[in-house]
Parts: C-alpha cells; structure tokens; sequence
RNA sequence: GCGGGUGUGGCGGAAUUGGUAGACGCGCCAGACUCAAAAUCUGGUUUCCGCAAGGAAGUGGGGGUUCAAGUCCCUCCACCCGCACCA
C-alpha cells in the first residue's frame, strides 16, 4: 500500500466540508444548543503552539457535540486593537489598519489549514467600526446607567507603552505588557463601576460549578471582601473623627494606638507644621513598594501627638501614629491597633513600648493567666476584659460590637472591597475611540447615537510623546452636539480588554445592526464550554463576568454569566538551548550529538536546560505552520492530545511528533490492508461469532464506552490510549470467515468514527475508502452495546494478608463460596498460607478476594 | 506569610474514587524481513535476588486507620502557580 499523502487528503476533505457547510450554524434547530468557545487570538502574524494546543481541545469537544445531535456553534474571531499593530507600524513604516489585516488573513489560512469545525461566517474582528460601533453605544448606555464615569485619579502609568494600566494589569509592580516599573500619576479617567457588583460577582463564583476551582479562588481574592465596621474615633481638640475600618470590632477594648497611612490627608496636615512627620513621610516614600522591601521593613512609628478617644471606654485615649504599614488605598488607611490578636499591631506595640491587653481568650486558657508573647492571637475564643462583651463568642461580639457602634453614632458595619473600578482611558490611538465629547460650555456630553461610530482616522502620526489622537490636527475638532459651540472629543480609546468583553455575544449574532440581536444570544448564551489559558483567571475572564451584568442592566441580554464551563489549557513548553557563548539556540541550530546530549550544527557543545514556556526570548519556539506542512494537521492535533492531560503543561518533541505521525500512517495502513473482502456497508450481522470474532466485538465496544466517557472528563489522554489499544489488537487480527470480517469492519468503523473528533482527515478519508458514501462529520457518535462491554468470566485477584498470589476466572456475579473455594484451592495460595488457617476470606465480588491467616 | 496545585519506571503519564500499581505512548533491548539501511512486524522492558520456577522491595520522607492505601488521616520535605503589611 502506498503512504498516506497528507497534504492532499487534507486539502480534500477541508474544501468538502466547507461545501457543505458542514459547520454553519442556526438557531432554527430542534436539536439542543451548544456552544463551544475558545478564547480568541491577538493577530500578531503566525499562529504558535498555544493556539493549537487551544484550537485543538475545542475543536475536538465541538466536533464530538456536534455528533452527539447538539446544534454547535463555533465561531472564531481575532482580538484585533492593541499595541504591537502601533509598534510595527513605527518600525516597518505600515499602518496599523494593514498590518492587522494582513495578519488577520495569514493566520486564518493557518488556523484552517488545521481544519478546525469554525463557522467562519461568523467571523468578526474588533477594529472593524461594525464592531466597535456597538461597543460606543455601550458605553454610552452605561454612561446613562451610572455605571460608566469620570474622575481625576491616580493611576498606573506605563513609562514604556505610554499608557495606563488597569490595577488587573499591574503584576509585581510593573506593567503586564512592558514589564516595566509602573509610576504613579494622576489623570482624568473614565472608569467602568465593576464594584457596583463585587458582591454578585462574588457570589456567583459559587454556581459556575464548571469552572476550576483555581479561578475562582483567585477571582474571590481578587475581589476580596472583607465584612467589619467603620468606626469614628473622636480626636481630642480637633472637630473631625478620625475614620477607621476593622474586621475585629470585637476586641475593641484591646486596641492600644490609631495609625495613619503616610498618605493620609490628615498626616499631610499635620507635617505641615512637623519637619520631623514630614521627614518620616518622605523617609517611608523612599522605602519603596517592591516585594522584598515590604517582607524585609520594620514595622516604624511616629507619635503624633493626637489623642483618639475610645467610642466605649469613657476616658480612654490612644495616641495616634502615622506608620509606615498602613495602607491609604485599603480601607480608610487608618486602623486601630490591637496588638493582643493582630500579629503586625503586636510587633509595632512591642518596639513602641504600648500596652498588649487580651481580650480574646483562647478555648481552654485560663483568664488570669492568660498572656500574649511573641505571638498575637487571632483565633476563635471567649471575649473577656471587654465589659458588655465579656463571655461572648468572636462572632457575636462583632455583631454586638456594631450594634453599639451604630446606637452611639460611632461607626457602622460595613463591607469593604479589594476590587477597584476598572479605569478604561488608555492614551493610544489603535483602540475604540470613546465616544464622548468635551464643551467648555456643557462639559461632558456624549456622542449623539446617530453619530456613532466615532471612527478612527486613517492618517494618523505615530511615535511622538503622548497620545496619538490628541495630535491629530482635526479630528478632535467638533461642534457641541448640545451647544453648537466649538468642542473637542475625547482622544482616548478603551482598554482592549473591553474588546473582548463581549465578542462571545457578538458572535451568536455577528451581522445584526444592533450590538447583539436578542433572540440569537437568548437561544446560544451562555457559552457552554471556554477554553483558554489560565493567564486571563482574573483578567479577561473578571471583566465579561461584569461585562454581561452590565449589558443586561442595560438590556441587552437576560443572562449574569456568560461562561457556563472553562477549562483551562496548559502551556506548551520545549527544552532550551544554549550556546558555548551562552546565548539561547532555537531548535533548528542544534542537532543531536553522537553519545547523546545535543551539539551545535558546526559541532560545539550545547547546553540543554529544562522544558519552558515557548518564547522568542528563549527561542525555544517551534513553528506549527511547519509542523502542520510536514506532518498534516491530524499528527499536530493527535500529539497534542495523546501526550499530557490538557490542563497540564506538556513538552513539545520531536519524538512525540514523529510518533504521532506513526499513528495516523498506521492507521491509514491498518484500514487500507483490511479493505479487501470486506462485507460491504450494511450487511446484516452473522448469527454467531467465533470466539475470536467475538473478542474483537467486545473490544469495539469497550473501547466506545471507554473512549467516550474519557472525552467527558476531557481525558485526552486515556481516550488516545484506548484507540492504541484498538488499533493495536486490529493490527494482529487474523480474519478468516464471514463473521470475523463483520467484526474487523465493526472494529475499522469504530476506530474511525471515535478517531474523527481528533484527526479528522483521516478520519473522514477512511470513512470513505469503507464504502460511505456520507460525510463522517455528519454521522452520530456510536453506541456501545451493553451486552458486549461486560465480560462474562472476569479474572478476580486473590491476596494472602494484603498480597497478591493468584489470580483466577470467574463467571460474572460468581456466588461469594464460589469465590472462596477457588481462591483457597490456588496452589500459590495454599504456598503462601504455609500450613495456617484462614482466620476469614473477604470477597469483594468480581474485584478480589483477600484470605487473612 | 496566606491560598491553590503537583510529586508514580529512563521520560510523558494510567489506575473504574479504598480492591491485581505502572494501561497507552516515547525511549531502550532482542528477534524477523533486507545484500544493507530506513520503514514495518514480533517479543521484552519498575528495581533487586534467581538460569528458571519463584521471591523481596516499591507511588517524595516518616507515622497512622483498614482484611486491603498511589488513593483516607496526621506530619515533614521538594517544586510550581497565585496573592501578599488587606486592618
């Protein structure tokens, strides 16, 4: 037989289903919906390993769907706004607007030459003004809804993108992009009232029972809410009450200090006329925010004098600090200090000499012996020292503690948040303009609906400081849609993250003339399976969950979550490379050398390093689009999914890809060899079958039950070893009479079928070649016939003491005596029994039997 | 520091949720075919003792529960990821 030829059989069957339409979806089906959705790509010109491994998991799961009767639907579409389309366009002279398209269209090439199951009549991109039109309107509905809006803030400035950054896209300090040391500075933001949610974005984590729970672990952090009070502590000789947040009202009578944040307004006031505050301020700026600065500070003080009288214990006063481990921007940035049960409070006591008094006592302790060391004591207890607290528990002073607070006017409960509103503005020009104008008469007013969209100018100045936009010599320039006066737009476009805030929306309806027609997101939201990397856990995946609340405030859609399911993919990494002179080799500079070990092309030592993250830096990279030419699609998407579970990082090798591509040959070639004298399509099953026949029968359908339960739990893995298991007893299958070649071709039919959600040209050229003369994407999964996946004689361990000596045949549901007295008749058993009696014999039926002398 | 995860042959990884540890693949070894090689096919491959039959040990370390533990409990270690002076 002759080797399969990959390119052209791919090429084939792509163009037939495409013909077809195999792929196209509707929302005019009686079948159930589901929609399966990978994350979409930034166009940065070539696909990489991440998108396959990404593209691959879906398309499997969308093709299985698919032939388990669901209506699928599954779009792809490209994140298209962001910065590196203005970079390229400095360096190499293009506009923004070309580079994007022309990336666009070369990596679409590249993901069809995977034959993905794409309904690429859907396919959208955001810098189209079709799509950011919409995008405008949101944001001018949310505008009216209050949950868009406009202050002077401080925010993250990227010192190399020249842009801010959202505080989800600061990570260690630095911008998520640039990786730069991010700065402070303060502008005029538009920001989205993500915190109008935090507590349903919280809450809901809890139902999106199909997410991992890694997700929504680091999303409840992000989100981070903390349930205490705010209380008012009078400030003796001064009018204004000092505002101070805690979790514990509770050990209110514990608290020996107040302390300030260094920012604090009421700090500032106060160094106008104290050199020495203003000096500890500037010294705790100078300290520095980086990680090891913070684990390695001191916990530092300065008494400011001020008293801060006590909302219970009349008479009381605390002096008031300003100390360099209070926050500004948590809480209120001032705290009261309880050193007995709060570790950082103790170690600032103890170096400022300030009382510890207990007033939490730990189950079991006795009270006048009771005493804090070196530890505080933040756990459950019994209050005590506390006066109307005394003998409570932790939970009910607290709420005792607020009950008082609030009859007194002193404070109130209340419920803080780590989550800040998201701020938007972002000073580039490839990006949604926002759609507002600014009047010096009329101050802010939007962009009339009729003038939407606000497009983005064409000839545009890139590279100068600054942004682009404002540079712009007349697109700013308009009249006050209110006034008629002269007035300017706002020359800020969105975050990109907004970008993709709803383009899963946008996809179930993605000609219509509003953002998103109501009944096509009704019928196909929300989307059943995501899949993408574990990178967007609090950003991207965060901002649709708010995205989609907002959008159905606003009505345009009846859903909370759009993500029903997420699975997320692990990385694709490749061992590196490094050179006698140290600098990374890609994987093309190194061959193997001869006594093992690799060896640079002109033969110089080479240094392997351990499997990473495929990255330029590193050159660790391999490029699919040559492994796809070289091997075909199918060898790219069966290795993807044979080697490592799909949540886990996996290596990409050479070996792993050469025996991929073993498989799909032998395969091809297991098939082809068997053809011949096959019972035709259709032919009616022999009555009987020999016991080799049989055997074949009962693996096909093992295999079906198997295989399928494992693509459930997205098993990848165990699903590709089942069909090594098929093909491998295929392989040495001896067909003789009429019914072995009935089984062989139930068998063939079954690898092929099973096979087709992961190498489908294969799949559906084999499917042909077996005489149908129907498209295999077209045909429903196969069921496994209940009769055949369960063996009548099963092989039953047996263990002496926990170990095991035998194994012997049962019947299937073999009575417990039965059992016992084939257990104990084993030679090897009565050997390892040594004469002694059994003192009982456990029978676990059709498992194992466990004799115990 | 807090939270989450991982730890099984030379390697990637299986193990029906407490019941034959190492499925399947890669690699390696041997054999067949071949003048030869590639490809392909067959067999072997946890470690140790043994020619073999067989035996012993074994899922990061230690302890425990159980007739039975990779799986459950306690404890320690290593690595990875996230958050981090959050009041």
């Amino acid at each position: 037989m002759s080797r399969y030829n990959v390119k052209e059989t791919e090429a084939k069957w792509q163009k037939a289903w495409h013909e077809a339409g195999c792929f196209a979806a509707s929302e005019a089906s009686s079948k159930p919906k589901y929609y399966v959705l990978e994350m979409f790509p930034y166009p940065s010109g070539r696909i990489h390993m991440g998108h396959v491994r990404n593209y691959t998991i879906g398309d499997v799961i969308a093709r299985y769907k698919r032939a388990r009767g669901f209506n699928v639907l599954h779009p792809m579409g490209w994140d298209a706004f962001g910065l590196p389309a203005e970079n390229a366009a400095m360096k190499r002279q293009v506009h923004p607007a070309q580079w994007t398209a022309e990336n666009i269209a070369a990596m679409r090439g590249q993901l069809q030459d995977m034959g993905l199951s794409i309904d690429w009549a859907r396919e959208i991109a955001t810098c189209q003004p079709d799509y950011y039109r919409h995008e405008q309107k949101m944001f001018l509905d949310f505008l009216a809804a209050n949950l868009v809006y406009r202050r002077e803030s401080w925010v993250n400035w990227d010192p190399v993108d020249h842009t801010v950054l959202a505080n989800e896209q600061v990570i260690d300090g630095c911008g998520w992009r640039s990786g730069a040391p991010v700065e402070k500075r303060q502008l005029a933001q538009w920001f989205f009232r993500i915190t109008a949610f935090s507590d349903q974005l919280l809450e809901s984590l809890d139902g999106l029972d199909r997410w991992p729970d890694k997700v929504r672990v680091m999303q409840s952090k992000w989100i981070g809410r903390s349930a205490g009070a705010r209380i008012d502590f009078e400030l003796a000789g001064r009018a204004a009450p000092l505002e101070v947040f805690t979790t514990r009202p509770d050990t209110l009578f514990g608290a020996s200090f107040c302390a300030l944040s260094p920012h604090h307004p009421l700090a500032a006031e106060l160094a106008k006329d104290d050199p020495a505050l203003a000096e500890f301020i500037a010294a705790c700026d100078r300290l520095g925010t980086s990680e090891e600065a913070i684990e390695t500070a001191e916990k530092q003080g300065y008494d400011t004098g001020l008293k801060a009288l006590h909302p219970f214990a009349q008479g009381q006063a605390l002096p008031v600090y300003v100390a360099n481990f209070v926050l500004m921007d948590y809480g209120t940035g001032a705290i009261f200090g309880c050193p007995a049960h709060d570790q950082r409070d103790l170690d600032f006591a103890r170096k400022y000499g300030l009382p510890v008094p207990p007033v939490v006592l730990p189950p079991g302790e006795d009270p006048d012996r009771f005493e804090i060391g070196d530890e505080a004591y933040s756990g459950d207890g019994t209050l005590f020292n506390s006066d109307f607290m005394d003998g409570m528990a932790v939970p009910q002073a607290i709420a005792a503690a607020i009950a008082r607070l609030e009859a007194g006017g002193a404070g109130r409960g209340e419920v803080l948040y780590r989550l800040r509103d998201w701020g938007v503005s972002r000073q580039r020009y490839w990006g949604c303009p926002i759609p507002v104008i600014h009047c010096p008469g009329c101050g802010i007013v939007p962009v009339p609906e009729q003038d939407l969209p606000v497009v983005l100018p064409d000839d545009i100045a890139l590279g100068q400081a600054g942004n682009p936009l404002a540079h712009h010599p007349t697109w700013k320039q308009v009249d006050c849609p209110k006034c008629g006066g002269a007035a300017e737009r706002d020359t800020d476009t969105m975050d990109t993250f907004v970008d993709s805030s709803w383009y899963f929306a946008r996809f179930c309806s993605p000609h219509a003339e509003t953002a998103m027609d109501r009944a096509a997101v009704d019928y196909w939201l929300p989307v059943d399976q995501y899949i993408g990397g574990i990178e967007h856990a609090v950003l991207h995946l965060l901002y649709s969950r708010f995205f989609t609340r907002a959008l159905k405030q606003c009505g345009y859609l009846g859903l909370e979550e759009p993500f029903a399911g997420l699975f997320t993919q692990g990385m694709v990494g490749h061992e590196t490379y490094r050179g006698p002179d140290g600098g990374w080799l890609s994987p093309e500079e190194v061959r193997r050398a001869e006594g093992g070990g690799f060896e640079t092309l002109d033969g110089q030592a080479v240094a392997v390093g351990r499997s990473e993250k495929m990255s330029k830096s590193k050159k660790n990279t391999v490029d699919p689009a040559h492994i796809i030419a070289t091997y075909g699609a199918d060898t790219a998407r069966w290795f993807m999914l044979s080697d490592s579970p799909p949540d886990r990082d996996m290596e990409w090798t050479d070996a792993g890809v050469e025996g991929a591509f073993r498989f799909v040959q032998r395969v091809w070639r297991i098939v082809n060899d068997g053809l011949d004298g096959l019972p035709a399509v259709g032919t009616p099953a022999p009555e009987r079958f020999d016991v080799a026949a049989l055997a074949l029968r009962r693996t096909s359908h093992k295999t079906v039950e198997a295989f399928t339960s494992h693509l459930e739990k997205f098993h990848f893995n165990s699903a590709v070893a089942r069909l090594y298991e098929l093909s491998n007893e295929l392989g040495g299958f001896a067909a003789e009479h009429d019914d072995d070649r009935w089984a062989q071709r139930e068998a063939f039919e079954t690898l092929v079928r099973l096979a087709g959600p992961m190498m489908p040209h294969l799949a559906e050229e084999l499917w042909q070649r077996l005489g149908h003369d129907t498209l295999l994407v077209d045909q429903p999964w196969p069921v496994a016939d209940p009769a055949l996946t369960r063996d009548d004689v099963l092989t039953v361990a047996v263990q002496v003491n926990g170990k095991l000596r035998a194994t012997i045949a049962l019947p299937r549901e073999a009575e417990d005596d039965t059992a016992r007295a084939a257990a104990l008749a084993e030679p090897a058993v009565q050997r390892a029994l040594a004469g002694k009696t059994p003192r009982k014999v456990i029978v676990v039926r059709n498992r194992i039997v466990n004799v115990v002398a």
